[in-house]
DNA sequence: TTAATTAATCGTAATATTACAATCAAACAA
DNA sequence: TTGTTTGATTGTAATATTACGATTAATTAA
């Protein structure tokens, strides 16, 4: 019913998941590419290098602030965003993890 | 509009929205992590070991399927599948590379 | 003050996703 | 053959996501 069952798996799980699904979307892997690759923090300059409207890149900006991977601060008229190193790493522990699960013997099927 | 502009992203960035979007669900990160722990395949053992009912275990199956991230094979009135090797290496390259963009500086904001 | 700029928020339309009941198709068992 | 089992498919309801125009709030400039 296009609403997820968080309920019936781990936290562990549901972890990996919504870190996963934040990256489920190629404007916000090029808004986090583009705060990787700009040293200094970008603002508003996303909505011209991406080519989406303004709300749109505020809506996906928004959901990588809730997930704590960017943060913005105030800069007079406009909001200087950046990388949040420290849950950066979480979630690339967190990934790290799932995806080297060792493939244990060959293909079955 | 619900609908994703693919066409404006580089297809590298569509590649890494690609795959983190299939581990965007918990059911199916459920199922990947359970086909890595049985060493045989698993084939509907899934839809009771997990909480849902057997349509919406096919349908993640069937998307883990398109993605090429595991295969099944008919076994009798059962179908075995398992993780696909080469396709999960790959992508756990292509994740790998984006999650390891370094931080070039500290904090800028 | 008023105008301009920037970015968040609101509202909404279009589409996608999640979930499951009902059904169907294929293989096996009796 | 007929029944049983397994899992895919169909159809559909509920909810989520994506995108953007219009508006708003906040700051700076004149």
């Amino acid at each position: 019913m296009g609403i997820t069952k968080t309920a019936i798996f781990s936290e562990q799980q549901n972890e990996i998941a919504n870190f996963a699904k934040v990256l489920g979307h190629p404007a916000r892997v090029a808004i986090l590419q583009r705060l990787f690759e700009i040293d200094a923090c970008v603002c508003g300059d996303l909505v011209s290098e991406i080519g989406l409207a303004q709300p749109t890149i505020s809506q996906h900006l928004k959901e990588l602030k809730q997930l704590g991977l960017i943060k913005g601060t105030i800069e007079g008229t406009s909001v200087c965003y950046c990388i949040d190193n420290q849950n950066w790493l979480k979630m690339k522990a967190v990934l790290h993890t799932f995806l080297n699960q060792d493939i244990s013997k060959q293909d079955c099927c």
